[in-house]
DNA sequence: TGTTCAATGTCGCAA
DNA sequence: TTGCGACGTTGAACA
C-alpha cells in the first residue's frame, strides 16, 4: 500500500464523467492497484476511487499543464472497461510505502453470534460431561468462539459458522495450533459446528482430527425457549 | 488527517455487531473525527468505518489485553447513536499527520457540461458580438466553464451550474480574482449562468457585479438539434 | 460465472 | 428535519 498526500486534481470518465478541483488530498494505491482518493472529512466514500482490476501508469504533464504546476499524472486505468481516473499531482506533502498482507476480513457477529451464545448455554452437545470455560477466548490471531473442557478435563475449541467451509477448517486449524502452544491448555482437540457443513470442509475437517458438529439452530432456540420459560 | 499503519483488531457494535481479526491495517483518522480501517485491497469500502459526527478516546488496554500484545485502544463512539467502534493497537508500523484544508468537492459533469457545450456553441447569448475563447479555461484553483470576449474585446468569465446556488457566485468570485491578476486578460467580467438561480444567489452576484444569465436547456438543446440537421 | 437482494449502505434533492 | 430515489453503488448468497 502506498500513501501520497499531495496538492492534485482528478477527472474521472467511466460510469460518468467529473472532476475534482486542485486540493490537498491522501491518495491511497492498494496492492491491488486500486486507487482512492480522500478529502478530510465526509464518510468513508472517496471523493473520487478506480476499483480493481486497474492499472496505473505515469506520465508525464504536457507543457500546459506544467504551466498550471502540475509535476506528474497518474492514468489509472480500469482493465475491463474503459473507466478511467487521471490525477494531476501539484505537490507531493508525503509518500511512503507499506506492506500490510492479506487481510482476514470482516466477521459479522449475526446469527453466528447467536449460536456461539446458544451453544455456550448448551455446551453437552458436545458430548456428555463438557464443561465451558468461555466464549471468545482471545488469541494473538482473534477470539476463538469456545474453549471448553471434556468429560477428562482436556481442551476443546469451537469453532462456530453459519456455513461450514473450507476456510472455517483452516481458521480453527490456526487457532489449535496457536493454543496448543500454551503448556496450560495442550493438548486442545478442535471442534467445527455450523448450521450446514459443506462435505470438501468435513473431509479436511476428519482429516486434521477435528471433530464435526451439525448444529440445528431451530431446536436449539427451542430449548432456550423452554429453559427461559422455567424462570 | 492522521494516517496510521499499523497491525490491530477492531470490534464494531452498532448497526450490526462485527469484528476484525488482527491484521496489519490502514487507519485513517480525519478531521472531523471519522475513522477509517482499511486493507490493502478489496473496493473503496473500508473494512470498518465510523461516520460523523463521533468522538475518539484513547484507552490502556486491560491486563488481558496487554497479554495479548496490545498497547493501546482507540474507542471511537458515534454522537448521535450508539454505534461504537473498538480498535485494539498491537504494532504501529506508520503514524503521521497531514492538514489537508476543506475539500471544494467533486463536480459532476452531466448536464452541466452539456450546458458548457450549448453554451459554446450559442455564446452569443451572452449578448451581441461576444467570441467563445475557450472552454475550461484553466486556472491554478481549477478549470474557468468558459472564457470569452465582449464586443469590445473584453475577458469575461462565465460559471455555469445546474442550479444556481450561493456556492457557484463564491466559486466564479474565486475565480474572477484570479483571473484579474493576469494583465493579458484583466478587467474580467463574470457570469453566473444556471438553469434556475436562486434569489440569494442573484442578490450576491448583482452585489458583487455578476451578471446572471437564466439558460433555457431546452430551448438550448433544441437550436442545437436545428443546427445539427443544417449538416 | 451471472443474478438477485440487502446494506452499519451513502448521497443528493425536495417538501 | 424528513422522506424518497439514484448510485461509477458494494457485497454476499444462490443458482
Amino acid at each position: 500500500m502506498r500513501l501520497v498526500v499531495a496538492r492534485c486534481a482528478a477527472r474521472y470518465t467511466g460510469r460518468l464523467a467529473a472532476h475534482l478541483p486542485l486540493a490537498t488530498r491522501l491518495l491511497v494505491v492498494k496492492a491491488d492497484g486500486s486507487v482512492l482518493l480522500h478529502s478530510d472529512g465526509g464518510s468513508y466514500k472517496p471523493l473520487n476511487w478506480m476499483s480493481p482490476p486497474c492499472t496505473m501508469a505515469v506520465v508525464a504533464p504536457d507543457a500546459e499543464a506544467v504551466e498550471r504546476g502540475v509535476t506528474a499524472v497518474w492514468c489509472v486505468q480500469h482493465t475491463k472497461s474503459d473507466d478511467r481516473l487521471e490525477i494531476d499531482l501539484h505537490e507531493v506533502l508525503h509518500d511512503s510505502q507499506h506492506e500490510l498482507g492479506v487481510d482476514p476480513g470482516l466477521v459479522k457477529d449475526g446469527v453466528e453470534a447467536h449460536l456461539q451464545a446458544l451453544l455456550a448455554e448448551q455446551i453437552q452437545l458436545l458430548g456428555d460431561g463438557h464443561t465451558l470455560v468461555r466464549r471468545e477466548y482471545p488469541t494473538a490471531i482473534g477470539p476463538v468462539d469456545i474453549l471448553a473442557r471434556d468429560a477428562g478435563g482436556a481442551s476443546v475449541a469451537v469453532e462456530i459458522k453459519r456455513r461450514g467451509d473450507i476456510d472455517g477448517v483452516e481458521q480453527l486449524t490456526r487457532y489449535l495450533e496457536l493454543l496448543n502452544r500454551d503448556p496450560h491448555l495442550s493438548p486442545v482437540r478442535g471442534v467445527f459446528a455450523a448450521q450446514e457443513i459443506k462435505p470438501q470442509a468435513r473431509v479436511l475437517a476428519q482429516d486434521r482430527g477435528i471433530t464435526c458438529l451439525v448444529l440445528d439452530y431451530d431446536a436449539m432456540r427451542g430449548v432456550d425457549d423452554v429453559a427461559s420459560r422455567l424462570f
